[in-house]
DNA sequence: GTCTATATGGGGATAGAC
DNA sequence: GTCTATCCCCATATAGAC
């Protein structure tokens, strides 16, 4: 029974240390965002100091991008592992743009599901993170998101071959937004409407975002005269 | 030619002094963000000091909230100008789709092109401030916007009445998300796409937007088999 | 790996002279 | 209305003992 705290064997604690760290970096980012969360506040909520939130990421900034990334890259992974999976199925047509939208939007509404707050915190950072100010934190997550957008881009030419490059981009720039805005948190819709909406059902969340971005997506060049 | 530096019959300094306050505060707080854009270096871009910016707002916050009223205020009263003359001019029907999404978008996007900096500034502030952090200034901007909202979720729902009240609010919800991203700035498209695009064209990025948004509000409710 | 104590700098707000 | 000087608090990061 020998309590071995530090063993050498393997680095259990420190690991521990770094996990509560990210975890409260994650909790009060997402409450007060990332200048007003001070490493003060939240080594005390992690229940360590400011000394062990340097000596694990070296800084508040390399703190912040790890919170980002921590989720953000299995998020991509799973994207990536879809789209492959569903262009290797759908042949020389390609997937329909419905699929390739759920793809897009599922995983990062999705993915919280088995986290403690159901992943609200980090949706709303990462949703946040875009239009951040901090030029590092931006990049950080463009980075990450560059290959999925890229891939997702020659995706969709194939699946609307009547847009322009450039109206596409635009387009898949609208989607991004739209997604972005509604996992940041939807404070208008609680404020302006009340608890007209349940923000917590993120199953039919996706369904309603995936009809309003494949609309968005197809609409004609032309406006209707209907 | 008495230089009556401080007249008592109008306050033309004070409102000089007041102007460049919440000019330099436009132009840090579009930079830096609210919480980075210190006091003491809005004062001083403004040519005056710590002490004359509270005297004026009383307080950073209520600067903040200033900027932000000080061009949404006259936006909001267009939208619903504009609103009101649509409605008279479309008689029972109600104003189209793709008209009343000209009306919600249009101003937004176009107000800023006499502003010295085209509005970017403020753009970029605004469609930041509904995810923003600091709960003061969100209810600032709700508070301006709650009541366009309830007057174009009528209005919506007139011409699309098909859908039901929830799902028509989420896609207000939606349609105010794309707006807010695409105005907050198009960090992402610069970054992933270099300079593909022109971010700087609004009437066609207008055009652009109401297409899409007309296409997600009125996007069918079953997913098309095509 | 973890902690206490501290170095160093910057923040918002205000008092009081002009 | 404007300014200088100052109060007081809080931030990040690090040194050095354990």
């Amino acid at each position: 029974m020998t309590e071995t705290i530090s063993d050498p064997i393997d680095t259990k604690q420190g690991l521990v240390t770094k996990q509560s760290l990210l975890d409260a970096a994650e909790a009060l980012i997402a409450e007060r965002g990332v200048a007003g969360a001070s490493l003060r506040a939240i080594t005390t909520r992690a229940g360590t100091n400011l000394a062990a939130a340097n000596y694990h990421f070296g800084s508040k900034q390399a703190l912040a991008r790890a919170v980002i990334a921590r989720h953000l890259q299995p998020i991509n992974s799973e994207r990536l592992r879809l789209l492959d999976e569903a262009e290797a199925a759908s042949g020389d047509a390609g997937p329909s743009l419905e699929t390739l939208v759920g793809i897009f939007v599922g995983p990062v509404v999705r993915f919280g599901r088995e986290l403690p707050d159901g992943g609200r915190h980090f949706a709303q950072i990462c949703g946040r993170a875009m239009t951040q100010p901090d030029p590092m934190l931006r990049e950080s997550l463009l980075g990450e998101l560059a290959e999925a957008i890229r891939r997702f881009r020659a995706a969709f030419s194939r699946a609307l071959p009547e847009l322009s490059p450039e109206e596409l981009l635009w387009r898949i720039q609208f989607m991004v937004g739209t997604m972005a805005h509604t996992i940041a948190g939807s404070q208008m819709i609680e404020a302006v409407h009340g608890d007209e909406l349940d923000t917590r059902d993120l199953d039919s969340l996706v369904d309603r975002l995936v009809r309003f971005l494949c609309g968005g997506l197809s609409a004609p060049m032309e406006v209707s005269q209907s």
